[in-house]
RNA sequence: GCCGGAGUGGCGAAAUUGGUAUACGCACCAGACUCAAAAUCUGGCGAGGUUCACUCCUCAUGUCGGUUCGAGUCCGACCUCCGGCACCA
C-alpha cells in the first residue's frame, strides 16, 4: 500500500487480478442460494455513456452486496448488436456491419473493464452472432408451428423517391430524413407475432409482479394493453343485396337508443362493398375515402398533438338499430379507427363527446337517452313523457345514469342495462358482450439487412415453407450492397435469395426480411444461463436454477415495449415447455436519467452529443478513478431520480476515499496487534465505546438500505461512520488493545461496506488490513453483522407535547 | 382530457411503522497550518427576532382545512411541475 491514494494504479492492479482469477465466474453447481442480477444489455454504439455508467454501477453494487452476503450471484453482460446504426455505418463508410459491430464491442468491453464491473465474462453474448440468432430463428419456427406468427399486409413508412422503407425516426415530421420527400404508407406483406393472444394473461400476470415493479411501469403496460369491456352489435343494412351487417363495438350499449348514425372507418372493407350497388353518393364517398387515406399517410406531422378535425360523408345507405328497429344513416368518417374494436361505431351524440362534435358539424340529431339519476326522478314527477332534450344539451353527457327514452329498457340503471342489453343481443343473435384490447399484434418483419433473417422459404409450388430446424441458422450473407436505397439489401444477394424448396426440392426464394431487434432482447437473459449450448437456446434445468431474474435494472424508456415483449416471450416459452413460470422478472428498477447543464443556459438536459453537454466516462475515470465516479453516481441521488452531473460532487467522493485510505494507512500496523476477540465491555474507553456504537449502528443502517436499494443513504451512513472515526481520539501510537480492537472493527466495516461502491480501493485496503486472498475470492460471507446490543441507543427520548407545545421529554432505557 | 409520480435550505437530498424536520454531501463563510498558494484539518451555515453571553422565542416541508398530546408522514379540497397515453368508441 502506497502512502498516497493512486486510483489508476490500484484499479489496474485489481482489474488484472479479477480477470486472471476469473473472480466473478459462477456456476449452478453451488451450495449457496442463487441471485440473478441483470442490467439491460447495451447497444454497441462504440462508446459507453453516463447512463450506462449509472446502470452498471447500480447493478454492480447490488451484485457485490449479494456476493458478500453469501449468494451465488449471476451477473452477466452482452450486446444488443443487431440494428440500424451498423447498417448506417456500412452505407456511410463502406465498412461491413459485422466488423463495425465487433470493433465497437471490443472498445466498450474495455471501458466496462476499466469501470471494474464484476461480470462473469465467460457468459458474454452478442445478438448478431450466428450462435445466438440461430435461436431467434428457432423460436420463430416454434411460434410458426403453434400458429403464433402469421403474415399479413401492413403499412410501412415509404420514401417514394429512394424506394426504401423508413423507420418511424427516419420519417419524423412526415418527410424522409435524407431527401425530405413526403413519406407515404405502403402495404407490405409482413410477419406478426400474435401477442394479442396473451393480452389477458399479460394483464393478469401483473398481480404476481406488482410488489416488485414500479407502479408507473405497470400502469403504462396496463394502458398499452388497454382492456375494454363492452359489446358487439350488428346493424343490418337496409335494402342491400348482400345482406350486409355492420358490426360495431361499444362500451355503452345502454345508450343504443340514442344512436343516430352508424359510422365506418374509411378503410372498412364494407365501404367498397356497400358502394357496389347503386348509391347516388358513390363518387363523393370514394373521394372522401381517398382523402382520408392521403391525410393518414402524412399524419406523422400531426403526431405531436393537435387532433385532426372530424370529417365525414353520408353514404346514402341506412342501417337498422336492432334494438329499436329504427333506420339510421350510415356515414364514413375520419375519426373512426379501423384497427380498434370493429372499425365501426354507433354514433350516440348525446353521450359521447366525439360523436357530439361530429353530430353538431353535420347536423345529426342529438337524442338524450341517459339522465342523471337525481334529475330523472324530478322529471318523472313533472314530465313523465321524457321529451327530446337535444336542444338543451351544451355537450355530451358521458356519465352513467338512468336509461330514458329507450322503450322497454327505460328506467334501468346504466350498470344494469349494460349487462342485460348485451345478454339480450346475444339471445337474439345480433351481438353480445365482448372485450377488446388496444394492444396490437407485434410486427416483427424489418426490411433491413442487419438482423436475424426470417427462416421462411417461398416455393411457387408448395407455398410458404418454414426452414427445417436442421438447416438453421439461416446465415446472413457476407456481402450485400448498402446503397441505402431500393429494397432490403438481402433481396439483392442472389446467393441468399435463391434456394431450394425443402419440401419439393424445386427452385424457391427466401424471405428477405429480418427480425425486429426486440426479438433478440426478449430472451437474451435466458441465454446467459447457458451461453454455449449448441443443442437448444438453453438447457431447461440450468435456466430453472438461475431464472427468473431477481433484480432487473434499466431505463424507463423500455417500460412498455421491451418489458412487455419479454413477458410475452416467457409465457410463450412456458407454452412450448422451456420454462415453468409465468413472469421473467421479479423486481424491476428503473433508473433516472443522467443530466448535465446545457452550456449558456440553466437547463439540465439528458447528456447528448447534439446538445454538447455530454461527459465522457473515460475522461472521468481517467481524472478521478472508476471508484470515485461510481461512488458519486450512487451517492448523488436515489437511483430512480434524475442525476445531475456535477464535477465538484466527484471531487467530494475522491476526498472521502482519500480520507478513509489515510485512516487505513495510518492504522494498518497498529491494528495487526488488536485482540482477535472483543475484550469485555468495561475495558473500552468512552471514545471506543462510542465508536463501536457508531460502527454497529452503521452496519444495521447500511444493510437495510442495501435491501431497499437506497444506495445514496448507505453512502451517507458510511460517511457518518468515517466522521465518527475522525473524532476517535486514540492514535495508532497510543492506542490500548481495546482501542485497537474498536479501530479495526470500524475500519473493516468501512472497507467491506464500501466494496459494492468502490471495489478496487476496498480490495487494496482489505489487503493492507492484513487479509489475504482478496474480497472477490469465493468463500464465506464477509458482510459485517450488526450487534444489536451495541447498535442500540442507550436511552430513548420521547418528546411529549400538549396542545402543540413541547412540555417535556421522557427518557427511557431501550 | 385520462392515467401515474413528485413538491422539504443556495443546490443534490435525509427522516423505515405519525415522535427533537433539514442527516450526508456540494457550494459558501471564517479560522488553523504555510513565506504564499493548493491540499488538509477545525468551526459556522433554513428565515426572523432576542441576549454582553451560554441562551431563548416565533415561523418554516407547494396552498387551505381536518384528525392527533404530536403531522414532511394520515384524511379532504386545491395549486404547480414532471412523465406516459391520447379521436381506443
Amino acid at each position: 500500500m502506497d502512502e498516497k491514494y493512486f486510483a489508476e494504479k490500484i484499479e489496474e492492479k485489481w482489474q488484472r487480478h479479477w480477470d486472471e482469477s476469473e473472480a466473478f465466474a459462477v456456476s449452478e453447481q453451488d451450495e449457496r442460494p442463487k441471485f440473478y442480477c441483470l442490467e439491460m444489455l447495451p447497444y454497441p454504439s462504440g462508446f459507453l455513456h453516463m447512463g450506462h455508467v449509472r446502470n452498471y454501477s447500480i447493478g454492480d453494487a447490488l451484485s457485490w452486496y449479494k456476493r458478500l452476503r453469501g449468494f451465488n450471484v449471476l451477473h452477466p453482460i452482452g450486446w444488443d448488436s443487431f440494428g440500424q446504426p451498423a447498417e448506417q455505418a456500412a452505407i456511410k463508410r463502406g465498412v461491413r456491419p459485422g466488423d463495425w459491430t465487433e470493433d465497437n464491442i471490443a472498445h466498450m468491453r474495455g471501458q466496462l473493464k476499466r469501470m471494474g464491473v464484476s461480470y462473469d465474462w465467460r457468459r458474454e453474448m452478442a445478438a448478431h452472432r450466428p450462435d445466438y440468432y440461430k435461436w431467434d430463428q428457432w423460436f420463430f419456427l416454434k411460434m410458426y408451428e403453434k400458429g403464433l406468427v402469421y403474415k399479413r399486409l401492413s403499412p410501412v413508412n415509404w420514401c417514394p423517391k429512394e424506394e426504401t422503407v423508413l423507420s418511424n425516426e427516419q420519417s419524423s415530421g412526415g418527410v424522409c430524413w435524407r431527401c425530405g420527400t413526403p413519406v407515404e404508407k405502403k402495404d407490405l406483406n409482413q410477419w406478426f407475432v400474435r401477442i394479442t393472444a396473451y393480452a389477458e394473461e399479460l394483464l393478469a400476470g401483473m398481480q404476481e409482479i406488482e410488489a416488485g415493479w414500479p407502479e408507473r411501469v405497470l400502469t403504462m403496460q396496463r394502458n398499452w394493453i388497454g382492456r375494454s369491456e363492452g359489446a358487439f352489435i350488428d346493424f343490418p343494412v337496409k335494402d342491400h343485396a348482400t345482406e350486409a351487417r355492420i358490426r360495431v363495438f361499444t362500451t355503452r350499449i345502454d345508450t343504443i337508443y340514442g344512436a343516430t348514425a352508424v359510422v365506418l372507418a374509411a378503410e372498412h372493407p364494407l365501404v367498397g362493398e356497400l358502394l357496389a350497388g347503386d348509391s347516388p353518393l358513390k363518387n363523393e364517398v370514394r373521394q372522401f375515402v381517398e382523402r382520408v387515406r392521403a391525410s393518414r399517410q402524412t399524419s406523422a406531422k400531426l403526431a405531436a398533438g393537435e387532433e385532426e378535425e372530424k370529417e365525414g360523408v353520408a353514404t346514402g345507405l341506412f342501417a337498422t338499430n336492432p334494438f329499436s328497429g329504427e333506420q339510421i344513416p350510415v356515414w364514413v368518417a375520419n375519426y373512426v379507427l379501423m384497427d380498434y374494436g370493429a372499425g365501426a361505431v354507433m354514433c350516440v351524440p348525446a353521450h359521447d363527446e366525439r360523436d357530439f362534435e361530429f353530430a353538431q358539424k353535420y347536423s345529426l340529431p342529438i337524442r338524450r337517452v341517459i339522465e342523471r339519476v337525481s334529475h330523472a326522478q324530478e322529471r318523472i314527477e313533472h314530465d313523465p313523457v321524457h321529451e327530446d332534450q337535444s336542444a338543451v344539451m351544451p355537450h355530451a353527457f358521458t356519465d352513467y345514469g338512468i336509461v330514458v327514452n329507450s322503450g322497454e329498457w327505460s328506467g334501468r340503471l346504466s350498470e344494469d342495462a349494460l349487462r342485460e342489453m348485451a345478454a339480450h343481443a346475444e339471445r337474439e343473435g345480433f351481438g353480445g358482450g365482448a372485450v377488446t384490447y388496444r394492444l396490437r399484434d407485434w410486427g416483427v418483419s424489418r426490411q433491413r439487412f442487419w438482423g436475424a433473417p426470417i427462416p421462411i422459404i417461398y416455393c411457387d409450388r408448395c407455398g410458404t415453407i418454414p426452414v427445417p430446424e436442421s438447416d438453421l441458422p439461416v446465415l446472413l450473407p457476407e456481402n450485400a450492397d448498402f446503397t441505402g436505397t431500393g429494397q432490403s439489401p438481402l433481396a439483392g444477394v442472389a446467393e441468399f435469395v435463391n434456394t431450394t424448396c425443402p419440401r419439393c426440392g424445386g427452385a424457391a426464394r427466401r424471405d428477405t426480411d429480418t427480425m425486429d431487434t426486440f426479438v433478440d432482447s426478449s430472451w437474451y437473459f435466458f441465454r446467459y444461463c447457458d451461453p454455449h449450448n449448441a443443442e437448444a437456446p438453453f438447457d431447461r434445468e440450468v435456466a430453472a436454477y438461475w431464472t427468473p431474474v431477481d433484480q432487473y435494472i434499466g431505463g424507463i424508456d423500455h417500460a412498455v415495449m421491451h418489458l412487455l415483449y419479454t413477458r410475452f416471450w416467457t409465457k410463450m416459452m412456458r407454452d412450448i415447455g422451456l420454462v415453468t413460470f409465468d413472469e421473467p422478472v421479479r423486481k424491476l428498477m428503473t433508473q433516472g436519467m443522467v443530466t448535465n447543464l446545457v452550456e449558456g443556459t440553466n437547463e439540465w438536459k439528458r447528456m447528448s452529443k447534439s446538445l454538447g453537454n455530454g461527459v465522457d466516462p473515460d475522461d472521468m475515470i481517467g481524472a478521478y478513478g472508476a471508484d470515485a465516479v461510481r461512488l458519486f453516481v450512487l451517492f448523488a441521488a436515489p437511483p430512480e431520480n434524475e442525476l445531475r452531473w456535477q464535477e465538484t460532487g466527484i471531487e467530494g467522493a475522491v476526498r472521502f476515499l482519500r480520507r478513509i485510505y489515510g485512516f487505513v494507512y495510518r492504522w494498518r500496523e497498529a491494528i495487526k496487534s488488536a485482540p482477535a476477540q472483543a475484550p469485555p465491555a468495561e475495558q473500552f474507553s468512552d471514545g471506543a465505546r462510542r465508536l463501536r456504537h457508531e460502527t454497529h449502528r452503521t452496519i444495521a443502517r447500511v444493510t437495510e438500505d442495501f435491501e431497499r436499494m437506497h444506495f445514496n443513504t448507505s453512502v451517507a451512513a458510511l460517511m457518518e461512520l468515517s466522521n465518527a472515526f475522525q473524532d476517535f481520539t486514540a492514535t495508532p501510537e497510543n492506542a490500548s488493545a481495546s482501542d485497537r480492537f474498536a479501530a479495526r472493527e470500524a475500519l473493516e466495516t468501512l472497507v467491506l461496506m464500501l466494496t459494492p461502491f468502490t471495489p478496487h480501493i476496498s480490495e487494496e485496503m482489505w489487503e493492507a488490513l492484513g487479509h489475504e486472498g482478496g474480497l472477490s475470492a469465493r468463500g464465506e460471507a464477509r458482510w459485517p453483522r450488526s450487534d444489536a446490543e451495541l447498535a442500540r441507543k442507550e436511552e430513548l427520548e420521547i418528546p411529549v407535547q400538549i396542545n402543540g407545545k413541547l412540555r417535556g421529554r421522557l427518557r427511557a432505557a431501550h
